[in-house]
DNA sequence: ACGAGGATGCTCT
DNA sequence: GAGCATCCTCGTC
């Protein structure tokens, strides 16, 4: 049972476990098809104290999801165009959301090439990463613990360094450090 | 390298 | 009707 304990590292705050996410993977399997990435960007939401949350004003039809078991994926259109997605952390019921801003390749590049339509800047950005990872709303609330949408334990032991900074693309809370990017990141 | 502007549609008030 | 957890292209430096 080895998920069991992916589960329990996700439990905690957002703002802790966001950074400890850094150095994971997340895998697709989309009809045969394998992408993989390091996540190497992300950014905390914490639950409806966080303004710039969207389960700020509570529960809603879009951000259901959020109020799922630690591991469950929230996607949601972006903008009228972009997916973008998080995984939900924390303990059930309770909205917390780490989201995923970039990554590096590992497996599946030209897949990710193919579904982005150019060969670079394939999974720097929210709406790219998601993009090359074939992930849409068909794979909303799903779990990345046993879906088709899947986190990863690292490949390597050890802390993986990071820089903190303000969140991107907000307006409210823009003076919490919740974002947070690994040092010597190889993001494209 | 950097900044401006436009695309585009859903969600919640 | 306002406001987006963005990305791309094209201008200028």
């Amino acid at each position: 049972m080895p998920n069991a304990n992916t589960r329990e590292f996700l439990q905690g705050h957002p703002a802790d476990v966001a950074p400890l996410l850094l150095g994971w993977r997340l895998a697709t399997q989309m009809d045969g098809v394998l992408t993989e990435v390091v996540i190497e960007e992300v950014e905390a939401y914490a639950s409806a104290a966080d303004a710039a949350s969207h389960s700020h004003r509570g529960p809603t039809m879009r951000n259901k999801p959020m109020y799922g078991p630690p591991g469950t994926l929230y996607v949601y259109l972006n903008y009228g165009m972009h997916y973008l997605m998080n995984v939900i952390v924390g303990l059930e019921e309770t909205p917390h959301a780490v989201l995923l801003r970039g990554g590096t390749p590992l497996k599946g590049i030209e897949e990710m090439q193919r579904r982005r339509g150019r060969s670079d800047s394939l999974t720097s950005g929210p709406g790219r990463l998601t993009q090359a990872l074939g992930v849409t709303l068909a794979h909303n609330d799903t779990s990345t613990l046993s879906g088709p949408v899947r986190l990863l334990p690292p490949l390597a032991e050890g802390f993986v360094p990071y820089l903190s900074t303000p969140r991107i693309g907000i307006s409210k809370a823009t003076e919490l450090p919740w974002r947070f990017l690994a040092l010597e990141s190889g993001q494209d």
